[in-house]
DNA sequence: CCCCTATTGATAATGATTATCATGTTTGAT
DNA sequence: ATCAAACATGATAATCATTATCAATAGGGG
């Protein structure tokens, strides 16, 4: 997502950038693809703003997830992670190693098919979240030997 | 899910149905297709078993999951929801409407063509999850008018 | 510089889940 | 049947992530 994009997201929601503000938001740029929780968020961000609280991180990631400049997730560990959003697509898709817990993205999209035929039937999709569970190339062959 | 494959399936765990947990897994196998929180089963399961704990209810809730005789599944909001599993099937789909929160369940899978594809790249698929978020018919009318 | 409102951080409250522990129940050997 | 060991239970405390509260602060427009 372009800066551009993201500032006038942020003006239409008359949000102001503070200091705080920024650094989670810039945690969040520096980390386009990772999958952050709460509390790893504040731990980067006190780099650059070393007295944040964790308060003013959960609200920052609200906030920006509902501008939609983040995405607001939950795998199954009871607890939310966040991404910043890439334009143009959809939600993508998670593959998550059950052996050695990495999270890999996948773009391919196979759900069109299946979100016409909600369509069809009457719908409105609005969003969608896959998760598949697997091993990755690398614990399948450690599990192997 | 059959009674014989779920006895199978506690046999091989060398899991003992007391009266505690034979009403969890009774109000589990009377809410087919229905997606209970723990709490929701402990309210019900009273009515069997009137002095049940909360307790009993999560270590049975598990260890049926363990025994994938239940599927453990968690949506949005901050806490997992379980329901008995159906055979044959991978684990359905799930359409959660935006407006009523009703939970719609979808079989169809197209789904194989993706991970067939990961399985080429080397991964091991093991299971997946997909939630689509929608309006469902009834409130798109609504919201139509 | 001052007023007003938005923002912040510390901390308390909440809600779901898990851990602990004393008590009760079942099992299986005698 | 008796008894010890293993298992299971319910009450309750502990934990963890998240949300609410609130007094103190910051900062922009006059
Ligand atoms: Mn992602
Ligand atoms: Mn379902
Ligand atoms: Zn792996
Ligand atoms: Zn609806």
């Amino acid at each position: 997502m372009t800066d551009r994009l993201i500032w006038q997201r942020l003006e239409e929601g008359n949000y102001r950038l503070t200091q705080q503000r920024q650094a989670v938001l810039d945690v969040m740029k520096e980390n386009r693809g990772r999958h952050l929780s709460a509390e790893e968020v504040l731990a980067e961000a006190r780099k650059k703003a070393p007295n944040l609280g964790i308060a003013t991180v959960y609200r920052t990631l609200d906030k920006l997830s509902s501008f939609e400049v983040l995405y607001k997730m939950v795998f199954d560990e009871g607890k939310y992670r966040y991404e910043i959003c890439e334009d143009e697509h959809h939600r993508h898709h998670h593959v998550i190693c059950l052996s050695c817990g990495q999270i890999i993205e996948i773009e391919e999209d196979l759900l069109s098919k299946l979100e016409k035929h909600l369509e069809g039937k009457g719908f409105e999709v609005v969003d969608h979240q896959l998760i598949i569970y697997a091993n990755c190339p690398d614990c399948k062959k450690k599990v192997k030997k």
